[in-house]
DNA sequence: AGGAAGATCTACT
DNA sequence: GTAGATCTTCCTA
């Protein structure tokens, strides 16, 4: 199997690195085997600035991770779901990335069973759905995802031809910015939903 | 101590 | 398409 993708992967503009994430590979270890799946949509978060990022009105205790190491995961929650997304920030920067979807590629029987549903499609196309079926919770926060020792971890996927890739605002959020900043596989079957350029 | 908001999900019509 | 459940964290007192 590939190494993990490394750390200077992710001290760039988080835009930049949720874009080139899309097609890479979510890697769990659970006991002795492998959950994985394609990453097919994802957002980028800035910092202060952003009104819709969990940075917005400075550090605190839950949201330290987004000044902290880049490629590690910050994990929070809404609505009774836990979020995964991964450190990406220039350097001395603020920023993260949310995975909202992924294509299920190992261990799809033990997804299903994580979700309570048989439906394939539902498994893993939204950003709390996800969560569960891989069973990433809160104390996964701040877990290296550069290293193949971790139990969650990121590898290369197949490379992305920009043509293939939509964007749209961020989903969910009262006050997004000018710039859309959600990035989707185009056609891919398990993004949340297909939204027009 | 209590209330409200939020990067969501499910079930139902 | 809409309503209600959900639960962690923050803000105010």
């Amino acid at each position: 199997m590939k190494e993990a993708l490394p750390r200077e992967f992710y001290i760039r503009d988080p835009k930049i690195v949720a874009i080139n994430l899309l097609g890479k590979i979510l890697v769990r270890v659970l006991d002795s085997f492998y959950l994985s799946g394609m990453i097919v949509e994802t957002e980028a978060y800035y910092g202060e600035d952003d009104p819709a990022s969990r940075a917005r009105g400075g550090m605190k205790k839950y949201n330290m991770p987004m000044w902290g190491e880049p490629g590690r995961a910050f994990i929070y929650g809404v609505h009774g779901n836990w979020l995964l997304n991964i450190v990406a920030h220039e350097p001395n920067g603020v920023g993260a990335v949310l995975i909202r979807a992924l294509e299920p590629l190992e261990g799809i029987e033990v997804m299903a069973a994580n979700r309570g549903t048989n439906n394939i499609r539902r498994l893993t196309n939204g950003p709390g759905r996800l969560t569960k079926a891989l069973k990433i919770d809160r104390s996964m926060n701040y877990l290296d995802l550069t290293s193949r020792n971790s139990q969650l971890f990121i590898t290369g996927g197949r490379e992305i031809d920009p043509r293939e890739i939509g964007w749209s605002h961020r989903i969910g959020v009262r006050v997004d910015l000018d710039e859309k900043l959600r990035f989707f596989i185009k056609g891919n079957e398990f993004v949340s939903r297909e939204d027009s350029n």
